[in-house]
DNA sequence: AATGCGTGGAT
DNA sequence: TATCCAAGCAT
């Protein structure tokens, strides 16, 4: 059970033991922070933090990534992975030039309404970087509920009233509940973690209801694993924007051949890419867009 | 609700 | 080495 007297041990660990990460240095802006949280959708905080500031210096209002050729956007993102997340950056800067006047939103509505930005990344914006009072769930805290409030050894999949389950959680102002908030993500990234949790190191090992339990195995739903990465179309996706990526003109589709053993497969894959905006076919051949 | 979407670190 | 998993989102 998290308490009042469990909630204060849990911030006095945060501020003792919190990693020094770029986005948390205080002269970053809100722009800076909504980059940074769509580079973490699913990207690990130590990929993002080697990453975050080169972009942030070559593009570091929403103005100049509106204004930016999309190719090198692309190429920037490099292999961060899941290079939708960098078109739908560019569009968001773009809807924030010409819906907000080039000002990052506070209102979580009108984030939610930017592509590429979800329950997650919205309320992030508003609680880490404006400092209003939201539930911000991500894959750490649901763990840590699951465990810590009930007694449950993993986080059932993701689900709509998983914020109302954590905003009953969060203490009344917003300064304290957005401690909370970023101490329970910390804490599933450094401690009460999926595999391996360190539970002899975790603040509230007192108050975890997993623990009192005798650490019962999980019982309930699992979300579906991932189908195997080798010889997916999404490698073969990721093949074929890698070699874009590395040159600076069109890729005939015969020259594309050679990568890819399957040619329809490889076929599959190009038309995909092109139907998402990550490329362009033309006179076969095919290259990133403008 | 179930899928598809990249890449690399951790175990 | 193989598998799991990572500050999710859109459909």
């Amino acid at each position: 059970m998290l308490d009042g007297r469990s909630l204060p041990a849990l911030a006095a660990w945060y501020r003792a033991s919190a990693r020094d990460l770029p986005w948390r240095r205080p002269e970053f802006d809100a722009w800076g922070t909504l980059v940074s949280e769509i580079m973490l959708q699913q990207t690990q905080a130590a990929r993002v933090a080697v990453e975050i500031d080169r972009w942030l210096e070559r593009w570091p209002t929403p103005a100049d990534l509106a204004d930016a050729p999309t190719h090198e956007v692309l190429r920037q993102w490099g292999t961060l992975g899941y290079p939708r997340r960098a078109l739908r950056l560019q569009d968001t800067a773009r809807a924030i030039v010409e819906r907000h006047g080039g000002e990052v939103p506070r209102d979580v509505d009108a984030l939610l309404a930017l592509p590429g930005i979800g329950d997650y990344t919205a309320r992030a914006v508003a609680v880490f970087h404006f400092g209003d009072r939201h539930p911000v769930v991500d894959t750490n805290v649901r763990r840590v509920v699951a465990r810590a409030v009930h007694g449950r050894g993993e986080a059932a999949p993701a689900a709509k009233r998983d914020l109302a389950d954590v905003e009953a959680l969060l203490p009344a102002s917003p300064a304290d509940a957005s401690v909370v908030s970023i101490a329970l993500m910390e804490l599933g990234a450094l401690v009460c973690t999926a595999r391996a949790p360190r539970c002899d190191a975790c603040p509230i090992a007192d108050a975890c209801a997993w623990r009192a339990a005798g650490y019962p195995p999980y019982e309930g739903r699992r979300a579906p694993r991932q189908a195997a990465f080798a010889g997916s179309d999404r490698q073969a996706r990721g093949t074929v924007l890698r070699a874009l990526r590395a040159v600076d003109v069109p890729l005939a589709e015969a020259d594309l051949a050679p990568l890819w053993p399957d040619a329809a497969q490889l076929e599959r894959a190009v038309a995909s890419l092109a139907a998402d905006g990550l490329v362009l076919r033309e006179h076969g051949a095919v290259r990133l867009p403008d």
